[in-house]
DNA sequence: GCACGATAGTTGACAAAGTCAACTATCGTG
DNA sequence: CACGATAGTTGACTTTGTCAACTATCGTGC
């Protein structure tokens, strides 16, 4: 893969983003000033309605906060009815923050403002782009913020314009990073998503998509057996390197089958490589059986190709 | 489209994105304390490098400082030898800023510390990733904070893992979104990559992606027609919305003629619709003509299919 | 059970960052 | 050439943030 993009220039736009998002953060945080509180103080009340009763330490540490800093507004917000300190239970020195019933009227209505002020925002974006935005910021977030995906934000869904090409672009590049695999592979994945669309029956086949924030982690196709009509076949099952580990593919392997089982398919036949490890735990705990093996040369590589089943009795 | 990504959840993640940025920015100014320079300072030296001799009053606009404290940020530079403060050529009320040989001895070096940081930042990431980073920027970077896209850093180059689904994918839902075709039309491009990529002959088939800072914004192919062995077929001509207006389709285009002299051919055609105007201009452009007009009905409408032709003599 | 270093939080003193309004000098227009 | 507008400066001020010293408590090792 040639470098066209290059650390550097990497960094560079990196940077460029960074002074220009400053400058936007700058903009946003102008709001505060027609409040009675100031951004810092916004950024604590937020970090005591989230979380429940923690530490002084404990939004210093998060929030970047200087201690004393910290103390003094928290002196103020006590003063003004917003929160109380209570005495940590096993620790006489630390105390619990929590927001009264006023300090809790008062993150409302600074939630309000921030929401409207986000909303005008985005407002102004077709819903195309806005999936691409809310995608890129989870991407970001991802990647340089540290966040982690919360698995119980990922939703399942089906197949929708534009879903195809990213299954084609997600599998395409991802085998050919993980194992060298040349593009063959990815035009084959093109083939058989054009052959799923075409022959789309949507009452004994389905693709899903897993997805949190309009970003897509996984999928996975279950179809039509060509030649048997009481068979199906799971296909392309996929999980994100970025979303492994928190039961992905699982969830969509179940829900392949409990459709096969709601379909009255008798059995789910699946083809997959030897090389694929990590998938074939999956395939084994839902209960598929390994029947058959044989090499091939595809992809540029030797491979060993598995055929999987699972009887739904 | 099932609005599974609403405008209120996208409104939500955006501002978890805000507060989660604004704690990263703050680590990153940090680095600002072991230097002779304030954040602030830091952006008006940056400013400074980066356009010729401005006003004062264009800084504190583009910086969002007052100008009072922007006076004094800038006293204290000249005090230092970073800056002189120039009258203006046709207003002795205003000032030309120019940084001095020591001014931007300074800028370097603050240059030079943010680089790498921003490099350790991105080292952590694989090429993979770095593009999908990069590309989220610039996304983010057009959809909200208006920055446009510079016509002379966008890059021509060849297909590479991942592409084909990019641009399935970006198809499949633009012309969605656009003109309400169905997803068979997603399909036939899946169908048309993979054809692609199984009969590539490089010296006589090409397929060019428009990109810069790794976001893909439009694509071209051009092949060997089936039956005529002196005629390429020019297809998928593609500019994406955000990219329109910078020339981007005649610099595609232009790019298919000159390889299809290269490579002898001695006719390109091409098959578009009717509805597509934009296109047509730059087909016109570039010295196809209109050959032929056929009704169809395809991707759930009712179109005009137009075949254009180009004599290479 | 108690000395000791570590930790949570507070406070005073201070510095840095940013705001506001009044002011000067100049500009452009009628 | 009067007059309102504009570019920039300055003084007085507030807000925001930092630092170190301080108290009270904790946990550990002896």
């Amino acid at each position: 893969m040639p470098a066209t993009l290059t650390l550097t220039s990497a960094a560079a736009s990196f940077r460029q983003f960074n002074r220009a998002y400053t400058r936007f953060l700058g903009t946003l945080s102008d709001s505060y000033l027609s409040t009675e509180f100031s951004l810092a103080e916004g950024r604590v009340l937020y970090e005591l309605a989230t979380h429940a009763g923690p530490q002084a330490k404990e939004v210093a540490e998060t929030l970047g906060l200087d201690a004393g800093y910290l103390s003094r507004i928290l002196s103020k917000f006590e003063k003004a009815g917003l929160v109380v300190r209570a005495t940590a239970a096993h620790d006489n020195r630390a105390t619990n923050l929590l927001l009264t019933a006023r300090g809790k009227a008062a993150v409302r209505k600074l939630n309000l403002r921030a929401d409207k002020q986000a909303h005008a925002i985005l407002a102004g974006l077709s819903e195309n782009q806005r999936a691409k935005f809310s995608s890129a910021l989870a991407t970001i977030g991802q990647t340089v913020l540290g966040q982690k995906i919360d698995p119980s934000s990922v939703i399942l869904r089906s197949h929708r314009p534009g879903d195809m090409g990213a299954i084609v672009s997600l599998e395409g590049s991802g085998y050919v990073e993980q194992f060298g695999w040349d593009n063959s592979f990815e035009a084959l994945v093109a083939r058989i998503v054009a052959d799923f669309i075409a022959a789309y029956d949507p009452d004994r086949e389905h693709c899903w998509i897993a997805e949190v924030d309009g970003q897509h982690l996984g999928h996975v196709f279950l179809v039509q057996h060509p030649d048997e009509p009481d068979t199906a076949k799971l296909r392309l099952l996929y999980v994100d390197p970025a979303a492994r580990g928190l039961g992905l593919g699982h969830k969509l392997v179940a829900e392949c089958v409990s459709f096969a089982r709601a379909a009255h398919y008798r059995k789910i036949t699946l083809w997959t490589q030897s090389i694929l490890t990590a998938a074939h735990r999956i395939y084994q705990a839902a209960g598929f059986r390994l029947v058959n093996e044989q090499p091939h040369h595809s992809f540029g590589k030797d491979l060993v190709g598995q055929t999987w089943e699972l009887d739904l009795l």
